[in-house]
DNA sequence: CTCATAAAGTACGCGACTGTATCTAACGGT
DNA sequence: ACCGTTAGATACAGTCGCGTACTTTATGAG
């Protein structure tokens, strides 16, 4: 990785351009910028106190002051920068579906990626995995999204007002991110509607769209 | 040239107690094994020349003559230790179903949990994901086992001689993979019974079966 | 303006692993 | 019994990251 060791003297390294010291939350924030972006970059395994003191222009000893353990410095990266993903209304079960999927790919491509593939020593770490992590990152308590778009679909009347486990409701984000898990990387549209139109509205009691000249689009799996 | 290198006279630290030098086949034998251990215990960051040549009782030089880089001696020990799930034939769709994705679910736990977890850098080094890795190392142009499953149904009669596509038939290995991946466990039996009567039974046309008191079992979904 | 002090920045020693080179001795085929 | 092959041991130069002494400097209270 080689990010210079010998570093000059004078202020060239810093940032900041070398006018003023940072401290505190703005130094804190430039810290945590350069984590998320060394961890972007080279994952977990490259998320070393090293790197990120040197692409944030400080030093080692700082980021020990205030995040004594990796994972310390690695939960204050990502919750900086964790987002909620869109929940599209546009009044179409279908299409809350899909623009949701759409949201999903585009958000967490690279996230989800990074989170499973990319964190292996944290999880052995920690003892933790993928599925807890994300759970101290949520909010709790909160309805998930095809919670809130099947509502909705109720509500319209578009769909009839039963129970439905939480297996069949989050079916599609589960084969999306199989299949992010799987590809490492963002899903093609077909993919998309394949697992609403195919797998999720039938299972619902919905008819699979008639999409004419439909050829089964390959998929990931075994 | 190179005089007085201090050469202790006896033999040394290797694990047959000096008795036989291991060579060839039954040497390389040895090395992949230790190399499993290794791989299993501590994953593809512990996965090292140097922690296998230790545990293989031999010499860095030893690998790095068979194996040049890393990624040949993780492929070789991955072929030696790669088995294919059995697919069980009941006599019943469900049964047939259910049957293999607990093997999977055995076979795999570790296997999958290692493969997509552990393998970070892997991925990274050679810029592959876990699905192509999987397909070097499945036999290729053979059925899936939920195509085989699928087409031994249709043949007594259970299912209708529909088309169907892949996403559709293996679907119930995905989701039990994707479970995997964020649990980094064996899922629980009912995970899997849920799989089959809860979604894939019932988007083959089956009505799902009538398990009384069924609950909706969580799952790790968002 | 001064100066205590909190925080930034420096330096050091350590350990793990890499890749290669070199020497030796055991093994096994002819 | 010979001799080519290769395991096995060791060394070495290099890189990277760790964790923590220690030193310097900016800042703001008085």
């Amino acid at each position: 990785m080689n990010l210079n060791r010998t570093r000059p003297p004078s202020e060239g390294s810093s940032r900041d351009g070398g006018a003023t010291r940072r401290r505190g939350a703005k130094l804190e924030d430039a810290i945590l910028d350069a984590a998320w972006e060394v961890l972007t970059e080279h994952g977990y395994h490259g998320f070393t106190y090293e790197a990120i003191a040197a692409r944030a222009g400080t030093s080692r000893p700082v980021l020990y002051r205030r995040w004594p353990r990796r994972q310390d410095l690695l939960l204050a990266t990502l919750s900086k920068f964790w987002r909620l993903i869109d929940v599209p209304d546009t009044g179409s079960l279908r299409e809350d579906a899909i623009g949701f999927l759409r949201n999903a790919d585009a958000d967490r491509a690279g996230m989800i990626t990074l989170m499973s593939v990319q964190l292996e020593e944290y999880f052995r770490d920690t003892g933790t995995s993928l599925g807890e992590l994300r759970d101290t990152l949520l909010p709790p308590g909160l309805p998930s999204a095809f919670e809130t778009i099947v509502a909705r679909a109720v509500e319209r009347g578009e769909l009839p007002d039963a129970p439905r486990s939480p297996r069949v409701l989050n079916l599609p984000l589960d084969l999306l991110r199989h299949d992010l898990l799987l590809t490492m990387r963002p899903v093609p549209d077909e993919t998309i509607t394949e697992i609403v139109d195919e797998v999720w509205l039938p299972l619902l009691g919905r008819p699979a769209q008639a999409s004419p000249g439909k050829r089964p689009t390959g998929n990931v799996s075994t």
